[in-house]
DNA sequence: CCATAGCCTGACCAACCGGTCAAGATAATT
DNA sequence: AATTATCTTGACCGGTTGGTCAGGCTATGG
């Protein structure tokens, strides 16, 4: 990202800084969306001087921009498990699995990603129509090819996709709503049995179990 | 919700004006987040000086309070299909075309009350320990009847609640989204397919069909 | 040890925000 | 017509925000 070639201890503390700025400004903007969150208070969460992150971040926007842009390769990243896979029931199963896991660990990201989408996608339109809309491209030919050879029912990859994504993300966006219904956080056995939930439901329900 | 029983004229003033600016709030905190919103905007777009909206609506948070249980009264209203169906393919099969109807007309609404809940549920936690727990427990307790006799899967009922949630919200939520991937507005016709689609998947992973 | 480029930060500012208020306009009541 | 209750609104205010900047600090290369 930078493009400072520079000795090394100065790239360590650059480093350093900029993800310690990075991990707050995301926590931040998960729980203030970006109009509620201030600047103060990334800096706070930081540990370091307001000023300081308008050094490494000229502006607001360009560190929100950052924050999302880090969530959207965590995902892209963590696709490609599907791809390697012979079937729906080992690919679709792994991918359930994966992204079950980053709702988990990574519930701020996408609650990030979620107000952005929301909001129209102003900073990450770009992305959208480039890499997001390849990869989906990408995906829905596979399970073509799975629905062509038979190992799964004939359904709408398009749709299957936007399950896949909202039944997963529901955890990490919702997750306040189900903890609430759940009368406490989500134990390691709950979160076994949501995800094996959201698997056993999906794969029944495209027909590839 | 007003308790002020008037002569009628002064009544529909206030009736007309609350409404117009319960719409325009709707949209905007939709499209800002409440931090994001500013009443000058939603005052604009109710053709009304600022002042007048905190002459009906003292605060800010008041009128976003108003917003947001508007949408949740929708969401509890639409839900009493499923109570008089004989089984699962009927209950839960209106329960979706009626939510992916909501998805459709009320778009903001739902991401309203997205944000809401992404960002601990500040305003509605109460709503959500009390209307929305026992409105669960109740439909928990419908699916375990249908479980028990044989019309469906045995699947666990909060999750497949969550899932009929995520499923049909993230139309409305994610619109965005896919309609950059759809390449534009999602006609008629694409979103019967998307309710087709949702409901064929859902209905055979539960076994209902 | 010096010079320099990068790093740090307290103090500051213009812009904007939610909310107030007093005074005027309008409709209902007597 | 006079009185009263409700509605309307421009002007205003204290507090906060994103962003700036001058000047000090520190590591690094010569």
């Amino acid at each position: 990202m930078t493009d400072t070639p520079r000795p090394l201890r100065r790239n360590e503390i650059r480093q350093q800084n900029e993800t310690l700025i990075l991990q707050a400004a995301e926590k931040v903007f998960a729980e203030a969306g970006f109009g509620g969150a201030t600047m103060q208070l990334i800096a706070d969460l930081a540990g370091l001087p307001k000023a300081n992150l308008h050094y490494y971040f000229p502006t607001k926007e360009d560190l929100y921009r950052q924050v999302v842009r880090n969530i959207f390769e965590i995902w892209l990243h963590a696709a490609e498990i599907m791809d390697n896979a012979p079937g729906p029931v080992e690919g679709i199963g792994a991918y359930i699995e994966a992204k079950m896991e980053i709702s988990r660990r990574h519930p701020d990201g996408s609650k990030v990603w979620a107000y952005e989408v929301m909001h129209g996608a102003p900073v990450i339109q770009d992305y959208l129509e480039t890499s997001l809309r390849e990869w989906t491209a990408g995906r829905v030919r596979l399970i073509e090819r799975w629905i062509a050879e038979g190992k799964m029912a004939r359904v709408d990859p398009d749709h299957l996709l936007y399950m896949l994504w909202a039944a997963t993300q529901h955890y990490a966006d919702f997750g306040h709503q189900i903890e609430t219904l759940n009368h406490g956080p989500l134990t390691d056995a709950d979160w076994q049995k949501a995800t094996d939930s959201v698997k056993t439901m999906i794969l029944r329900g495209i027909g590839a179990v």
